[in-house]
Parts: C-alpha cells; structure tokens; sequence
DNA sequence: ATTGTTGGTCTCAAAAAGAGACTAGCGCTA
DNA sequence: TAGCGCTAGTCTCTTTTTGAGACCAACAAT
C-alpha cells in the first residue's frame, strides 16, 4: 500500500507531486501513528512527571486494559521514549521512566495539551452547535 | 451514527486522583481523543495550509479510504476545527477550510508534528535497537 | 451510448481493542 | 498447611473500529 514509496520526502519539501506534500511517505506519519495512539498521551503525561511501576500505572489510569497497557508500554519503550527496568525482588517489579527523547518530545506535546485543556469549552460549544444543526 | 454515537458516560462520582491529578474525567483526553485518531492530523496539516475539497482530499491522502475520510473530516468539524461548505454546482462541489479554532490548535500541534520530523532519525534508531535486543 | 466526475453511503471482511481468566513464586494468615 | 493476594504479564473470546470496494444520481464530455 505504500503508494508514494520512492518519493522523495518532503525534508525541504517542494517538490512532490501535489502542491508540494508528499503524504505517503512522510516521516512525520511514522512516528506520530505511534504517539497519537488512544493511551500513549495519556501515560507519557504520567512517566513525564515521575517513575511509575505497572501496576501503579494501571491504577492510574483506571479504563486501561492491562493488555492495551502492556502493549503501549512496549510501542513507547520501542520508539525509545521511555525505559523499562527490571528489579528482581521477591515479586519482581517493573519500572517505566521516561528517557531524554520522550522528554524533548514532550516538550512541544505538552503545548498540546495545555491547548486541549484551555479550550475544551470552546470545543464542547462546538459539539452542541453541530449536534443541534444535525438535529433538525 | 454509529460515530457521533460515542459520548462516554464519564463515571463522574468515580475519581482516581492519584498525587493531585485526575485522569478519568480528563478535558484534555476528551478534546485529544479527537485529533488523536490516525487521519486527523494529516487532514489538519493539509487544511491548514489552503482549504481542499474531498476528491482532492483524497488525492491527497492516497491511502485513507472514502469512509474514514468522511468520517474523520465530520468530527473534525463537529469540534469546530473545519468549516464544511456545499457548492450547487453541477456535480456539487464540497469544500473544507480551517477555522480558527483549528489554527489555534495547529499551531502547537505543529510543533510535535517538526519535532516529529526531526526526531525521525533517533525514533527509527530506538527501534532498531530495541528489535535487536528481542532479538536475543 | 458509454465513460467519467462529483461527494458521499452501504455492506462485508479484517484488524484492533476491551473483558476477563489464567500463570508463577513468594509472603501473609487463618 | 491450605488458602489468599501481590507482582507483571499472557491467552482467549467478544465487541468495536477500520479497510476495501460496490453503489448512487445528475450531469459533462467523448
């Protein structure tokens, strides 16, 4: 399915094929496909403000299930936004920490959400206009 | 239907606060889900460069089907971030523009979406290294 | 007369996500 | 000592979401 496979990516940009954007191949698509998830956000929000334990994140964000959260765990630690550390006590317990990429990719995703949180009153009168003019 | 269908209970006597912080009744996660999906910020990118209309949407995207780009495109603008305009042409044309509301998010958003392309080089790294290491 | 274009909707299959049971070793306790 | 819960997951099953593609009606050009 990759259609614009050989294009050249749009770095400078100019030069693809509609008004300039390739959209297939597009680095940006790599790597945000991975954050834009429903719960990646969510936990980087938490592991940005300190060390969590698997459990601790699950309490944490309480309609998680535990195997989306394993397995958003492991797409972050992949992505090497956050570490996984193993300490073998009598139940072994894991820790998720963020690393230094996820923080600097935090930086500007936390602009985000602070947009999210601003202008959820705008977006909420947005939701009842468009509902109310579907309605009639 | 089945899309505008979803608003969530939201639990509101059920709160997780865990160090001051409540992730279950979260605006930020109810405005985030939104954008967060897998064509939203790809159609937010595009509008926010020139309005479009949905063949050339399409053209644009060339891997997003017809139902998730009307879709995706309907609860963009039910969150008020596009504008839907109906032309009575002939064949009636459709065109989507940006509103404010939605350059206003852009702009952080575009922020992670430059970090994004930046930082491609490190993410792709990160994996590598993480697959060689299952590997073993 | 056929083909193509417009912006969709509809159906059906495939993929992803949610719910909940199950694992293993250890500590606590009844 | 049998039972229970804690740890971090995995495995299976069901439900939801997404993808692929056919179909629509009116009109224009071939």
């Amino acid at each position: 399915m990759v259609l614009n496979a050989n294009r050249k990516p749009m770095l400078d940009g100019q030069e693809c094929e509609t008004s300039g954007w390739d959209m297939g191949n597009c680095p940006v698509r790599d790597v945000l496909d991975r954050i834009a998830g429903k719960w990646s956000t969510l936990l980087l929000e938490a592991l940005a403000r300190q060390p969590y334990r698997f459990g601790e994140l699950r309490r944490l964000v309480p309609d998680i299930s535990q195997r989306m959260l394993t397995q958003t765990l492991r797409d972050l630690q992949r992505d090497g936004y956050i570490e996984r550390e193993v300490f073998p006590t009598k139940p072994p317990s894991v820790e998720y920490r963020m690393t230094e990429l996820g923080r600097s990719l935090f930086e500007p995703l936390s602009k985000v959400l602070q947009w999210a949180e601003a202008n959820h009153p705008s977006v909420k009168a947005a939701r009842v206009k468009y509902d109310e003019s579907e309605l009639a």
